[in-house]
DNA sequence: ACTAATGCCGTAGTCAACTACGGAGTAAGC
DNA sequence: GCTTACTCCGTAGTTGACTACGGCATTAGT
């Protein structure tokens, strides 16, 4: 029983796409991808509508994006909010960059700890750990 | 029946160290800090050396290691093994960094994606959206 | 002495994004 | 036509770090 216009089994699109099947289904479940109409005693078939859907999910995805955000994203799909979609996009990069301000407080206070440490010679106390003792406080939540 | 060296009450030491009650009893679980012996009949005390504990485990999940690491780090917290300490931060470092690296992809992609959406003037196509249909991959694991 | 607040303890729920399992039906290769 | 692989479906488990709940014991304040 093969379709034309969807020959892919839920099997061929995991493979077409990279996402597993088990995934496939999870993102069905969560509203990310229609499930097609299955044929009476048959099994559902999917094509390249549904191969466009899951890179799209993938690649908001691999920019940060969280399935619900994604959800909002695929009602702009069809392109024509521009406005819409630059609002979301640039909420997330206030969010990625607010990371990165995080991540590069810590990256400087672990590079100075680490360096404190090699430095020290013949002391008993190792600083690094001392430093943890005395408090480490945490960057403000943006 | 108060105890002159270990005065608190676990909610004393929740007051004391911003850690909540049901934290506290979570990281006892977990290994991170140690039940004080209950005496018959009353209840558990805590004193200076939990907030320390608690002051180390917290400095160093501000630095973005996990309790798992965490219970690592307890092992060394007399300050006697700076070798192992600094291989311990040196990790957590080029995690961090790698964590940098991809957050400034994704922060370059999203920005440069706004950019060409505020351009877009006439055009009928979010070329925002469009670049998510295309695809966009991942960075790779570090 | 009474009552409201805490403490104790074990278990269960939360969040996100999957991942696994089990059993029955269906399809494909030879 | 037989065997192996795959699909379908619902439910349950995973990870990390908590957070909540419920019932009983203890303690603090008045
Ligand atoms: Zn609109
Ligand atoms: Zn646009
Ligand atoms: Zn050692
Ligand atoms: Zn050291």
């Amino acid at each position: 029983m093969v379709n034309k216009v969807n020959p892919l089994t839920i099997g061929g699109l995991a493979k077409a796409t990279g996402v597993h099947v088990e995934t496939i289904r999870y993102y069905q479940r969560r509203g990310l991808l229609s499930e097609p109409q299955r044929p009476p005693g048959g099994i559902r078939r999917y094509g390249s509508a549904d191969i466009d859907r899951l890179t799209f999910v993938k690649s908001a995805q691999n920019l940060g994006f969280s399935l619900d955000e994604i959800i909002d994203l695929l009602r702009l799909e069809d392109g024509a909010h521009c406005q819409e979609a630059s609002v979301l996009a640039e909420h997330k990069l206030q969010s990625v960059r607010g990371k990165i301000k995080n991540l590069e407080r810590i990256e400087s206070v672990l590079s100075d700890m680490v360096a404190r440490c090699h430095e020290q010679k013949g002391d008993i106390a190792c600083p690094l750990i001392a430093s943890l003792h005395t408090g480490i406080s945490k960057a403000p939540e943006v």
